[in-house]
DNA sequence: CAACCGTGGTA
DNA sequence: TTACCAAGGTT
């Protein structure tokens, strides 16, 4: 396939990116780019270190002189690679491509079993996001310009810029986590590198055009993941003579560390309810966290605390059987949860309550969960439950049904 | 634009 | 254990 290089520009985009300069910016920028080393220059060595030192990944294609000849396989590495470090989006690359080799073929699948191939993988949004992108390129053809590509869902100035170099040797300056510490390294940045951006970019494009366009920003962001890491190893870099950071024994605050809000605790009970080799499952919701994924029913575990002044009613689920594992802390990127997971084993169904479905055992493992559900979903198929400590099996469905009706 | 979206590695 | 942070993007 042809693509034309319509050499058009990131930093000058209307739309999506940033505004379009005012001539007072101009000069300020033709100013600032003065100081700057000549930028060619400056990243030369880039190259000859890459070809000695670069990873074997399987969506890197061995010349780089050239475009790539897949750029289908250059988008869905960018998509998982978003946030996402190269080892482990590895095996998950090799699945993807095995079952939706190309675009038309991604284009046609079930949501769900484009889910469950991303399981594990977090951030479920950009299977979602990716399986769109491929439907539009399998119907319309691929974007001509890199603002076509910033059209694409889940594309933006990183990822789009990254398709538009590595795929079709677009010399579009891709800024990611790495390429920003780099630069501010190299460069003695002030602040936050992502300050910097527009000018960054207007500073890298020669060098994509001399050095060439994909060899350059992998090579960038290659240097950023092995050498210049958060704590560099500056012996072993191709830079360290040109750094300014390292001059002035500044890697340590170039770039500043930014600090995060603190995640929010919340405690929860995670339910396996079982009757007859059937389990309740809470659908996929399409909106907040592991939308897209099934859930195990779940109740606030302040609840708990009543559980335990409620003690057993004596109502009738005599046949019904408890069992729960010790529990663990879960993850989020601002969450912090703590996990309470029980095995409910009822003496027959009831009807699901809206949003909730009634999986046989035996598809279980074909449903996309979470980590959280998953780790549940584990322990289900070994015995090392302990002897139930916790609230009542009546207690438990009672909310359950509760909690359902008040979700429906 | 701050909040939100997952999970695993690292010091 | 805690906190940073990773080939970021969307709302």
């Amino acid at each position: 396939m042809v693509v034309p290089n319509r050499q058009s520009s990131i930093a000058n985009r209307k739309s999506k990116i940033e505004n379009t300069s005012t001539p007072f910016k101009l000069t300020r920028l033709q100013t600032h780019l003065m100081n700057w080393p000549d930028s060619p220059a400056l990243l030369a060595p880039l190259g000859p270190w890459f070809d000695l030192h670069r990873r074997d990944l399987p969506w890197r294609h061995g010349d780089l002189g050239r475009p790539h000849p897949n750029p289908y396989a250059v988008l869905v590495s960018e998509l998982m690679l978003q946030q996402t470090q190269a080892a482990t989006v590895i095996p998950y690359f090799e699945r993807w491509m095995a079952r939706f080799p190309d675009a038309a073929a991604l284009s046609v699948a079930s949501e769900d079993e484009v889910h469950k191939l991303w399981e594990g993988l977090g951030y479920y949004r950009r299977a979602r996001y990716l399986q769109a992108s491929a439907a539009h390129i399998a119907t319309l053809g691929w974007p001509t310009d890199v603002d076509g590509l910033m059209e694409l869902p889940g594309l933006g100035p990183y990822t789009a810029a990254a398709v538009a170099s590595i795929a079709f040797q677009w010399p579009e300056p891709a800024l990611d986590g790495n390429a920003f510490r780099v630069l501010a390294r190299v460069l003695g940045l002030d602040g936050d590198p992502k300050h910097y951006a527009k000018r960054l970019r207007s500073w890298l494009r020669p060098a994509l055009e001399k050095l060439g366009a994909s060899r350059l920003t992998q090579s960038l962001m290659e240097l950023g993941a092995m050498i210049c890491s958060p704590a560099p190893k500056c012996l072993n870099c191709p830079l360290a003579v040109h750094c300014e950071a390292r001059r002035s024994a500044a890697t340590d605050r170039i770039p500043p560390i930014v600090q995060r809000r603190k995640p929010k605790e919340s405690e929860l009970m995670l339910l396996a309810v079982e009757a007859h080799g059937f389990w309740l499952l809470r659908e996929p919701t399409q909106k907040g966290l592991l939308a897209g994924l099934w859930k195990w029913p779940a109740l606030e575990a302040a609840f708990v605390v009543e559980a335990d002044l409620a003690a057993d009613s004596g109502l009738p689920y005599a046949s019904h059987e408890l069992y729960s594992w010790s529990g663990w802390t879960q993850v989020y990127t601002h969450r912090r949860e703590l996990v309470s997971p029980f095995h409910l084993r009822l003496a027959q169904r009831f009807l699901a309550p809206k949003g909730f479905h009634w999986v046989p055992g035996a598809e279980l493992d074909q449903l996309a969960l979470g980590k959280r559900d998953q780790r549940l979903r584990e322990l289900l198929k070994g015995t090392g439950t302990v002897p139930l400590r916790g609230p009542s099996a009546s207690w438990l469905l009672d909310h359950l049904r509760r909690d359902a009706a008040l979700a429906g």
